[in-house]
DNA sequence: CGTGGACTCTCCCCCTGGGAGAGAGTCCAG
DNA sequence: CTGGACTCTCTCCCAGGGGGAGAGTCCACG
């Protein structure tokens, strides 16, 4: 009478028994009864929508964990509001996807376009930045973040085109530290904007022309260009956004330097 | 000269030193020297872009073991193929996605219209069918490429609308058993089609209006029903698309009947 | 009132694709 | 020649399951 077993339960709500199993043990969906003497779960009816609400997220990918914070929600709200979140989430992973199907074709063509390097003495310089250690997944959105809010403190002040300057951990490990910029004057403290010192170094240099997306591509051609050159690559990369999506709609026209530090080896 | 140690060969492809070992483990990507006494890898820089290939696939969570059979591909038409294969799969990844988001919206909603179920005494069928088992992300595909080649076979002489028949299998473990049919007088054997006989069997049966995305949750409330009148499921279910796109492009218009085999507990 | 088959329990090991750290060995520039 | 940076292998950990073994339980039918 309203009760089930594991079994049925499984049957009427599309999950596995191990699953369902699993998910007791994670406190995440706990049977109505569980008998003290056989162990054996029974599931009430009234659990089969939150099962189903499980089974969706689930399919969303979203950690377990975050599915219990999710269900031990009591306020719609706020719950909508955590859904919310993991729905923007995906969307980061679709323009993940999509950027690296970019690079995939690229890197398929065969023919690999010729790079122009170029050796500059950068010598050191003081601008308005926006710092932080992020998650690698989160880069694209912090970016735009930490952007609007330096074009809110410098806008028409910046002396020349905005760039970053990226930890190789953020590439190679899930996290990193990051640095966006704007060259400015006098390079105010606001919020998050600070003003930063990027140090002198010794860059070979390439731009990179198009999407952003397929930068991952250049990198590799410039570092073969570095090795091929009897130099190592070392220290945060350098990218400035010559031309970007301030400047102008058309991805194609988009260019990116892109700085690498190096150093001779013998 | 060219030769790369692993450190420097990760800053150059922005792949993990650990990553790199397990893919020369793995015999993805083997360095050109191992040092036989000190185990050191070395890398050439002709292999950055094999490296960055493999980054951006596993960025499509391609597995490795396909990811090795692409690189293994030496025509370069194959492995497009391969290649093409692999984002055909990405596109079934996001509909899956978007059927769980329009579930996980409908479920979210604090309504839980009530549903019209009836109970049937299904008598035997004969109807043309294609059956397999199938990988449950893989049926809408399969599903498709199943009915185009069913209405080919039978098309105006179908004496009712398409139906499908699924193994619980199939919803609560990666695989099980399909079957789709189209209802005809003298079902032909082409191809993959087939007659088979839909078994007897009595059926709680309710109706969900609307894409089909969002069956689910029409499941969970038959089955709540099935429940509550003291009856227990069973069986694979059975869907009958009465309205579906073979009749009109607007999904809100669309009609399936559930059936789910029940039997009587005491 | 048995009993047999279906069901369920727990426990352990497996998978993928990595991350973390220990402890020892190696390379090379100053 | 020495110290610091680098690299080696090894073991353990994570999520989110799958698979199976061996034992115990439930229940309908005879």
């Amino acid at each position: 009478m309203g009760v089930l077993t594991i079994g049925e339960f499984s049957r009427l709500t599309h999950l596995s028994v191990r699953t369902l199993r699993r998910y007791h043990e994670a406190a995440l969906l706990e049977p109505v009864v569980v008998d003290e003497i056989t162990g054996y779960r029974y599931y009430g009816v009234d659990q089969i929508p939150t099962a189903q609400v499980i089974h969706r997220l689930r399919e969303l990918d979203v950690p377990l964990s975050d599915v219990q914070r999710i269900l031990r929600t009591p306020d719609p709200g706020v719950r909508a509001a955590l859904v919310a979140d993991h729905l923007q989430r995906l969307e980061d992973v679709l323009d993940r996807t999509r950027a690296a199907v970019v690079s995939l074709r690229r890197l398929l063509r065969p023919d690999p376009a010729p790079i122009a390097v170029e050796l500059r003495a950068q010598s050191a310089r003081t601008v308005a930045a926006v710092e932080a250690v992020v998650e690698h997944r989160d880069v694209s959105t912090w970016y735009a973040g930490a952007m609007a809010e330096l074009e809110a403190a410098i806008g028409a002040a910046a002396t020349g085109p905005p760039g970053g300057c990226y930890d190789n951990a953020l590439f190679e490990q899930e996290r990193g530290h990051a640095l966006v910029y704007l060259p400015t004057d006098a390079p105010p403290r606001t919020g998050r904007v600070h003003p930063a010192t990027l140090p002198a170094a010794e860059l070979a240099v390439t731009t990179h022309v198009g999407e952003h997306d397929g930068v991952e591509v250049t990198y590799g051609a410039l570092g073969t260009w570095v090795v091929e050159n009897a130099m190592s690559v070392a220290g945060p990369v350098r990218e400035v956004y010559v031309v970007g999506p301030r400047d102008t709609s058309d991805p194609a026209a988009w260019r990116t330097e892109i700085g690498w530090p190096v150093f001779r080896v013998t």
